[in-house]
DNA sequence: TTGAAAGCGGTACCAA
DNA sequence: TTGGTACCGCTTTCAA
């Protein structure tokens, strides 16, 4: 800006006027800035711009699990379009499911100054946030709540779902449900863990622990665990898959042994209506649930103060037919 | 940082010194100013430090076209990764396949001061960067290359991809394949064709028009395209699906005829394998794509000053099935 | 209509 | 080991 200044022979705070398209200044003088920047090739920085305003950068940052996975794909689209919409950039980082990451990446975020924060949260204990929030951050949580600590957050109506899912079953008939998720320590499995158990108890079903099993979303390991369950001397006629990765494992896990149980995953995946047996699951809209979070953030970021928000995504159980397979009678039984 | 040296009782300077673990500061005067930032919440401003320091924020741009798009989620995952082992952040937008809006989010991010960009271009015509790049802006296509300038470009194998693909429909007997892909002004889309007409020539096969269908990619166009293909009087016995899109409408509006002719498409996708006739498509690594990419933007960043690169991925046949299907006799023929 | 000088939050250089 | 001061690129305030 200097050198434009001295180019044109005015002065620095007359070229910022031109640049910032004040009021005020001569035609002719705007005209010999203007050819100035041009031959220079100059460009306003808006970091300084920043630090002298006092304001933040007009950008957000939003941290998920894992880009590759649709279903956050999905979710950060949805997130910039708002971003977009609201003139703010949108950083992004993973945390890659490891809470020391998704500190690391936060304290990133908030030093590099963005104005507030969309997560979909790695650990389970938030209080390294404290500070940060009483100093007047904003952070949204998305999909999963906060841990230890009040902040806004979007979640889906994990057990209204699954209940829905295991009572569609049992009303085909099911009474041996198996439920293959994550590990218990991720809220939204705890919470679609508690939707089946509330299903089997309404249908006056005891809970089997055998029928239940949670791990990491690794694929051998959840293709491994439908093989068990599929192995039990009293094999599940059902199985409930918690959410669109281990959907995938499970469906091919069945395949590979040609088994026909029923078969509902949380989350919908693109090409469920087309497998040979169309699959039926718990569907919600995940633009919804992403486009709320980030309204959320900046209608924070615009001064709403509101005690913290945890608002409900409904979802609903999408027929397709897998689901609709009713228990077959073993052999000999 | 002002308020951390008045509480502790010493210089600024004395205050640097400590966040930034210089040497030469005595324990009991650290001590002090931790306690200080500790109980002030004193955070650093990076955007301060870059402007005294004058070096760029650590974080590259990467501009694509649609984050939903499972092939470009799988690009921006791999550039983060690369971004991530090189302490960069990354700031995000979509073209949303529209070149002015491509051209204000280069604008930008290179105002906000990213250091450098990835990007699979939307636009044709790139020459509104020959300032940037002449100013020594890194600048590195993704999946296509640059309109009307020299930069570098990391882009996939189309035509020799597609030409195998085609030969290998050949090879099965076919003789009248159709091409749908998108519009011919996108570069993939014609080194595709250029790939097919290849295959054909090589066989001594006439190309035909009216076997080409290319347009907006828009699920009920390219179904559409697809039935009046299959309307045809003499009908393709198979179809080249030129990109993941138009593969599942294509699929789709074929099951929805019950049509069966052979089909090979581009890109791979999640089930392809799963499906009642198992997907045969070109397939290639899009996480080499993008590591490659980002990896010579580092590269540059680092001052590597090779004159532009053009990059080839390679790509590979995954034989599944529906290629390998030969063509029927017409009822009557 | 234009300019001079101070200051945003830090760091670099040199002196104490 | 510590502090003073100039300065990064820009805007603000106030004066010319």
């Amino acid at each position: 800006m200097r050198d434009v200044a001295a180019t044109a022979g005015v002065s620095l705070k007359t070229v910022s006027r031109v640049v910032n398209a004040e009021a005020g200044v001569d035609a002719r003088t705007t005209a010999r800035v203007n050819a100035a920047i041009a031959s220079l090739g100059y460009r306003r920085n808006d970091a300084a711009v920043n630090l002298r305003k006092g304001i933040p950068l007009a950008t957000i940052g939003l941290i998920i699990e894992d880009l590759a996975n649709p279903f956050y794909a999905s979710l950060a689209r949805a997130v910039e379009e708002v971003a977009t919409r609201h003139e703010h950039a949108i950083v992004m980082a993973s945390s890659a499911e490891d809470p020391e990451r998704e500190r690391k990446v936060v304290f990133d975020m908030l030093q590099r100054g963005v104005d507030g924060l969309v997560m979909v949260p790695a650990g389970h204990d938030h209080r390294y946030l404290l500070p940060e929030l009483s100093r007047g951050t904003r952070v949204v949580f998305l999909d999963r709540g906060p841990g230890g600590i009040e902040a806004d957050s979007i979640v889906l109506e994990n057990a209204r779902g699954t209940r829905e899912a295991v009572e569609h079953l049992i009303a085909h008939g099911h009474r041996r449900i198996a439920f293959v998720g994550d590990p218990i320590e991720v809220e939204t499995s705890r919470e679609r863990l508690d939707g089946y158990r509330e299903a089997l108890d309404a249908a006056g079903i005891d809970f089997e622990p055998a029928l239940v099993r949670m791990g990491p979303p690794r694929e051998s390991l959840i293709q491994a665990a439908t093989r068990q369950l599929l192995a039990m001397p009293q094999p599940p006629t059902a199985i409930f898959g918690q959410n669109n990765r281990n959907a995938l494992a499970i469906i091919r896990a069945m395949r590979s042994l040609t088994a026909t149980v029923a078969f509902i995953g949380f989350d919908d995946f693109e090409l469920a209506d087309m497998l040979p047996v169309p699959v039926t699951v718990v569907s919600y809209d995940p633009g919804e649930l992403a486009r709320t979070a980030a309204e959320l953030l900046f209608a924070r970021l615009a001064g709403d103060s509101r005690p913290p928000q945890r608002i409900l995504v409904p979802t609903r159980l999408i027929v397709r037919g897998s689901g609709e397979i009713t228990p077959r009678r073993r052999p000999g039984s």
